[in-house]
DNA sequence: TATGAATGAGTATTCATTCAT
DNA sequence: GATGAATGAATACTCATTCAT
């Protein structure tokens, strides 16, 4: 089928552009100077620039459901822990993720083609957050606060997330008129805290007390 | 002072479109309609559009890193607890992003002036991985393997920032030209899951009291 | 004779969308959807766009010489009155040009392919031209000022048509660097106006027979 | 005013070159050349090429709706002959096309940006036309049979005009599924020939026979 | 200093034509 | 002959930046 194969080879180069520089910066002109081939031919298999970017995401995303289905994996959801089945959903998604970097980068949407010098800038708010809290988790190691079995930077990258992102969905995505309240942020931090703190499972009973 | 009310007019509008529109779908045009000032004008303050764009960053970097810095909290390390450290730590931070919504936005790079269909396609996949997580957590709580007291919301939106930035981290970042190997892989997801399984800190021994 | 009834085939296809979308907004993507055959086939018979478009009228146009031709009416000038003959000679013409409306379309070039918008505010102006006309000539049959028995729909289109195309010719095609004078349009006027009105008019009483 | 006047100027060079290329023929580049300006600067007085043609058209439409109209020319529809009537509006309508040739000659829509080879073609049909008439006329002088007095020129354009037209209106515009009958054709032909026999021919002396 | 008209390099998209199969 | 995928020149329109007033 040299029709498909075309198509794919579009998508190909597409995609390593647009996780390379992102949507804005990457021009029809990039894509067939990648894929060798004509500019009209582009048209032939997609309307515009956006059904590329569009066929990309879609496919990452349909792809992506069928694998973190638990069902697709014929686990049977009574017969596995609570931990069991948290790693299982854990590592198919980063199994998913690590086939796919470039689409992974997309999905993330981190600098979408953001000017170079203004996406370097942005980086470098992360990689600060991300380096504080590893100073400070392998000060906790040294003070024997923080359990020396941790790995330092898998969690500081997690934390830097996770922060991130809790701000993100409560500041931004559900943004009140009023702000929210120093309680209310509080509250949020602690519970924040606390999930790191104490794990996400019941405790086994053992003496609790 | 005129002129640094002027700056910080732009700056103001700049913020809130870039926030709202992202960095692309922000013209100039529309920053001198909100600002009600002539397309000149900004030039005499600002060199060009990334200038404005840094100008924001790098205030909003600059403010942060005061405000996150333990020392212009008054707090001795020595003096404190471990968790007490990091909650302070949390609190800060979220307490500076609730303050400035649009710079946290624009921080976080979230869709950054994708264009709309394009953007929610990418939300679509957030949203998807937050929504089967919550369904997990209060499926675990049913059957009592999470615990009662956990936040459910927050949990999900700090796990859906953990996973993917992880998954960036690794398979983006510190991409490996041949890939990484299954065991490598499962290596990262197991820390992943201890992290929130177990929590951060040494486990208290037995007895506490 | 397979291969002419494929080019009469696309000169059919072609004559019926010229006469509806115009020169410029048909496609050869459109002739060859319509004629359900391919691309290259068009290529086969015509040598381009323009070969088609150029087929079409040289057709047309060769049709129309031998219709309008009197010898091949067997007509003999000198045995037909004047009147007679003129009747002939119309009638030919318009028999001809019911015959193939599409083609006459084409022939007439009103609004050859131009975009929609832009072709509807054309007609406009004709529209107006030719519906003054009728109000007028309505109007002078009530104050009996124009023949009871005169058409008025056929009146106004000719009119209209015969107006038109007198500015054509002579402010267009016979433009003069300068300018007409007032003389020279009031000279034109007069003689148009003087053609009409013989006929037009209600002829003075005095003896009508 | 220095806007109004460059608006003017866009237009102007846009008027010249619409009328000698057509709509289609003429481009962007071809009216900034003209015009002596930049890309840029046409869309900071049209939103696109439509809006040029189409302002050019409309204004052109509302000048001729008030050259037109009798009111203005301070005339009382009561006290004036038909005659006198029908010759003013003749009058004045050709007096405005004369002042604007390529502003009739777009609203004429006669090659609309046809391609040179083409509208060449197209003109041969209208030159016919008219030659056979001229002929036709100047013989029927000769046999005595048209009147002297008659300017076989422009009696010759509008014949073409109205001929044109009346087969347009009927057979393009109110074209019939089953097309029209011979009857039908006969009497618009019949018509059509009335209204230009009365007005073109000798009178018969009184009693013919 | 403020203005906003002018600029023009840059971009996505179209569509007639070609040519290997 | 027939096909239709590939081609690429051509075109309208955008928008950050400049500069004369």
């Amino acid at each position: 089928m040299k029709a498909d194969e075309r198509k794919k080879a579009i998508l190909d180069c597409a995609k390593k552009l647009f996780s390379k520089q992102g949507y804005y910066e990457t021009h029809i002109s990039h894509i067939i100077q990648e894929a060798k081939i004509a500019r009209g031919t582009v048209y032939q298999y997609f309307d515009n620039k956006d059904d590329i970017f569009i066929t990309l995401v879609e496919d990452h995303y349909s792809r992506w459901r069928s694998v973190v289905s638990i069902e697709q994996a014929n686990i049977d959801p009574n017969s596995i822990s609570a931990k069991a089945y948290f790693q299982h959903r854990i590592r198919q998604t980063l199994f998913f993720m690590a086939e796919d970097s470039d689409l992974c980068n997309i999905a993330l949407r981190v600098g979408l083609g953001l000017p170079e010098k203004v996406s370097m800038l942005l980086d470098r708010f992360d990689k600060k957050i991300t380096s504080l809290i590893t100073e400070d988790l392998k000060m906790g190691q040294q003070f024997n606060k923080v359990r020396d079995t941790l790995n330092v930077e898998v969690t500081a990258v997690m934390l830097t997330g996770a922060l991130l992102r809790t701000a993100y969905h409560f500041f931004v995505k559900k943004k009140k008129k009023k702000g929210y309240s120093k309680k209310e942020i509080e509250k949020i931090s602690d519970e924040f805290s606390d999930i790191f703190m104490a794990g996400i499972f019941t405790p086994k009973k053992k003496s609790t007390k």
